[in-house]
DNA sequence: CGCTGAAATGTAGAAAACTATATCTTTATA
DNA sequence: TATAAAGATATAGTTTTCTACATTTCAGCG
């Protein structure tokens, strides 16, 4: 039984992992963390190691850091604000919405012999799903990959299965959306990393 | 050599360690983390594990908090500004301002016997110097401690060490007062534990 | 059902943290 | 100079992470 600080952070390393539509085995190679090390970190079966946190930290854009309990209300909700914050400045909206276009577009100009693919109508499909959703929720790094994918399919014919990742990718975001978290949100992460739930000398 | 983060973790903890005016000793017992490893973590020797930062983290008031990058500056900015607010916030001014005076009342009222003795007339000093600072900037459990050493002293001559022990704690604030340090001042730990593009000290 | 990817689990070994304890150095004060 | 406190270091032994790798379990989909 592992103690409840370390329970707490591997929740929020997960929470942000999906938020971000990230599978372990990529966390792994981004963090250069074994996927099953990060199997059990995530599990609480671990007292990591500072380092570790901190480079699943890194490649999850998280940082770790030291507040004073006073503050820790605080600076919650302007985290918590903040994402929002940075989600109504509008060149991040802006930034997703030119790069869902783009994608969009990649996807119509598809030679009518690939564009009948299942990978594609999947594709098709997710699109219109996450138009659904404020562009600054959406991650635009996945959407980019996702762009890429579809560009190299044109290319090369041969290549569906990073078109199937990044679809795959893309499905995490909407569901994860879906069930009410916002892409940037670390509302999870956000909140301290552990819960202080006892003693106060005098 | 160890990595940057770590160091800068390292920092943040002897730091509010300081301005704390603790001694290693002192937050070994706190923290259940022998002196000895206290030392070295310190010294960014080695790669603590996440119980053992938790652990001393909490005997010193910290959070550690997993805050997504975007969001680290606000984040800073408030803690910084939220601590100082705790200083303006009349309360804590006014408590400490209550507790030297208690502690002043307590060393001067103790008998002739006892006032000659070296280690009040340094205390003496002390609560002269201390009256210097902003009271709100002054920690609290500090001056309490050392009111109780007093009084236990009224009770029993013989127990001049806790006096003695709380006259170095002030003296170790005094010092880091004069030093530019406030007491709640966690500006070094309120800063990110790490920044990826590694600065200078702190 | 069979296939695929994600995640959990297992094993063995190397490396390192962590503990207890003790010593040593430095610094400051009497 | 001597004493005391703080901090840095050292040794030895225990425990654990962490890595590489393989295997297994689980869930979704054709």
């Amino acid at each position: 039984m592992m103690s409840a600080p370390i329970e707490h952070i591997a929740r929020s390393l997960r929470n942000t992992r999906h938020a971000k539509g990230l599978s372990q085995r990529e966390l792994s190679v981004n963090s250069v963390v074994p996927q099953g090390h990060i199997s059990k970190i995530e599990n609480g079966a671990v007292d990591l190691r500072v380092s570790s946190l901190v480079a699943i930290a890194r490649a999850l854009d998280l940082e770790l850091m030291l507040v004073p309990r006073g503050s820790v209300a605080a600076v919650r909700s302007i985290s918590a604000g903040a994402e929002t914050a940075a989600a109504h400045d509008g060149t991040t909206a802006r930034r997703v919405r030119r790069e869902l276009a783009r994608l969009q577009d990649a996807v119509h100009h598809l030679p009518a012999s690939l564009s009948s693919e299942t990978e594609l109508t999947e594709l098709r499909r997710l699109l219109r799903d996450l138009r659904r959703f404020r562009p600054a929720s959406l991650d635009l790094p996945t959407i980019r990959r996702a762009t890429q994918a579809v560009k190299a399919l044109m290319r090369d014919p041969r290549s569906r299965d990073g078109v199937r990742r990044s679809s795959l990718q893309l499905r995490r975001l909407r569901d994860a959306l879906a069930h009410g978290r916002t892409a940037g949100d670390s509302a999870l992460s956000v909140r301290p990393a552990y819960t202080l739930d006892d003693d106060d000398d005098g």
